[in-house]
DNA sequence: TCTGGTCTGTAACCGACAACACAGAGGAGA
DNA sequence: TCTCCTCTGTGTTGTCGGTTACAGACCAGA
């Protein structure tokens, strides 16, 4: 069964070879599956309402699975049946045109919620989702969903708030890439990625990706993003290094991403 | 107390004169508030399982009101605290940068609700809403949508579903806009606004809006825009009027949405 | 019927960003 | 230490759509 799944992550639901990862990984249909409940809903706001036992009575019914690095975890050809608690990893939530141009939606850290989109039924939902590294995923199913959560109105609260700030986070990325210019985007897309972050004693707050997985956010390509990051880190307000970006002056960033020109 | 609202709909949010409205429009406080219990929520989705015992009671904690052409639901100055329900004429929900470009989020016809960002509390919340035309809403308060809402897990789960469709949506925007040209953009925004609508018999579906409204939508200028349609029109896909646009041929329309150049 | 405001069509110019094309730099593993 | 691969920096060229500027068409009300 769980071979299965890989078997199906290995075949690319596109033609030709995962046109939107930036680059090929090896693929090893290995699987390694836990089963450890009782630890997968814990710090998850969502469940913050519940008692011990109510926690450890869903939990019993999420089962655990770990992704490497690349791996799909939904896609179209494998859609979403669950309802996802990262515990550990980050996972890659993205879009795909036919000729493979690709957006990405969020990239999650530990404690994300994801896969909500199973709440809209027969909807055509064509978002894939790929873990970036080492990954532990729990899943909750639609079922289990419907008559364990909406049902239970702290929860069901908590499910609204969380899609309607999802809602909130949608309009205001759309209206950042309908009306302003590429630099003001970019330095409101990193404040807002350090935002959940705690930052360190000197105030710095280090953010965890590549010029080419933000440029799948901005929306755009990894040269223009590269020269809008050099542009930043010549004004001094932020500092760079292979994979790493570390912002020194946030009030300033968060100044210039309201620019408009 | 509805003088005071009608009072702060005039002052500008912003310095000026509106930036954001395509034109000036007269503004005349005065106002007109029917109280006719009993007819607001029916016909609407979000309650479908109610009982009409159940609807009637929750119709009583609903005010009505109507809003003149122009005339603001909320904004920044008058935040949102309430849900809304459309019962009949048109409303823009939009958002507006420092310099007054705006972006509209939605085009909502009756049997609309809107609102629910009031669902994420404190979060800075920076819509926009305008009637387009005389229109009628009736409102649910927070605490209401809270205690009655919520906490029934029938309209819970309906909710989230709504909440779960509008996520939905806005993703396909946002890749739209980043990936897409204007042209694909604006079949399929088209096709996307006629879907709702029972079309005529001969197969053809007809839209309310103007050049400028449909620019709003789809983050672009009135220019591109009639530059646009005058090719979808000379390709014969749809037929044009001051403000009314007939779609002859959705297949055609759809099939050039997925167009990526 | 006239008039002013609102829509729509068109065209020339320009600017931001995409596409393409390399070059160098940092890291991981042999 | 050497090698390979990923990540980053930068330039050149092309293009889509924004900007600006009008003109004609439709409509409502005087």
């Amino acid at each position: 069964m769980i071979d299965q799944c890989a078997a199906n992550v290995v075949a690319a639901p596109l033609s030709g070879q995962r046109p939107w990862a930036p680059t090929q990984r090896e693929s090893n249909p290995l699987v390694s599956a836990t089963d450890e409940p009782f630890n997968c809903l814990s710090a998850v706001e969502l469940f913050a309402d519940l008692s011990p036992d109510e926690l450890a009575a869903i939990d019993r019914m999420a089962p655990s699975r770990t992704y490497r690095t690349g791996e799909l975890v939904f896609s179209q050809s494998q859609p979403v049946h669950a309802l996802f608690v990262l515990q550990s990893g980050r996972v890659r939530v993205f879009r795909v045109t036919e000729d493979g141009k690709a957006l990405t939606m969020a990239i999650l850290e530990p404690g994300a919620v994801f896969g909500e989109m199973m709440l809209v039924g027969q909807r055509m939902y064509d978002n894939y989702a790929e873990a970036i590294e080492e990954t532990l995923l729990c899943e909750l199913s639609v079922t289990d969903v419907e008559q364990h959560l909406l049902s239970d109105p702290r929860i069901a609260i908590r499910i609204s708030r969380h899609l309607g700030e999802q809602v909130a986070r949608l309009e205001e990325r759309l209206t950042d890439l309908a009306l302003r210019p590429l630099l003001a985007r970019l330095a409101s897309t990193l404040v807002r990625l350090g935002e959940p972050q705690r930052r360190s004693r000197t105030g710095h707050v280090t953010i965890r990706l590549t010029h080419e997985q933000l440029a799948g956010l901005l929306g755009t390509t990894r040269e223009s993003t590269s020269k809008a990051m050099s542009d930043l880190a010549s004004r001094g307000l932020i500092r760079q290094s292979r994979g790493r970006i570390v912002l020194l002056d946030v009030p300033a960033m968060t100044a210039l991403s309201t620019a408009t020109a």
